[in-house]
DNA sequence: ATCGAAGTTTGATGGCCACCGTACTACGAA
DNA sequence: TTCGTAGTACGGTGGCCATCAAACTTCGAT
């Protein structure tokens, strides 16, 4: 009770982050609508509260390929897995990569 | 003899280019090297001159791939084709976006 | 006209991956 | 402890695509 949970699921360093991997995770409709989502709302979002039309399983697959690519980070609150855009440390690798992408219409 | 020779290869208009389109030309490690020794140039470069460890079929077909995207523009010169990167449009489109791509150490 | 150089096209192959349903796990509430 | 909620793990399937070799095309030079 009262304490911060910081209960942050596996993902890479901010120097193991590659180029590759970030434009892989980003180059799929599903998983770009994610984190337009997640930048959208600024914070952090609960797989439930991400509106895309993929199956849970498949969900998984997507926020797992997002977070092993260094694009998100995952926090466990409980049986609640909280997904946030791990804006700085992109900005810092790749600046303006994320704002060109989300600039896109669509 | 003497004129400018501007025998474009077919390509989307800039207003035509999609950001998954984009992403997905720029995922894969070889066209993403094309385009960094296009960005390093600065310039036309023809198909023979690119560095890539690829069969020439397999590269025709990134340079397609890349050209259909928008990401790159491609000129015919006798039997040469000449690709360069369409830098203004992809900057117009998606600001920063490029930049932040070449930004990443490789 | 012939030949070589530069690229494309075609057809085939293998691997990756987006997708799903089902079964499973973990946590919280009643 | 039982139940519901939230999400993961596991097989399995189909489709896309990176890759190549071989055949073809087109242009320029000889």
């Amino acid at each position: 009770m009262g304490f911060m949970s910081t209960d942050l699921v596996a993902g890479p360093e901010r120097d193991e982050i590659r180029i590759e991997a970030v434009l892989h995770a980003l180059a799929d409709p599903v998983r770009l609508e994610v984190v337009r989502q997640l930048a959208r709302q600024d914070g952090e979002i609960a797989c439930g509260g991400l509106d895309v039309p993929v199956s849970k399983s498949t969900l998984t697959h997507h926020l797992r390929t997002l977070r092993e690519a260094g694009v998100t980070a995952t926090r466990q609150q409980g049986t609640i897995r909280l997904q946030s855009l791990r804006r700085n440390d992109l900005d810092e690798l790749f600046p303006g990569l994320l704002d060109g992408v989300l600039a896109a219409r669509h």
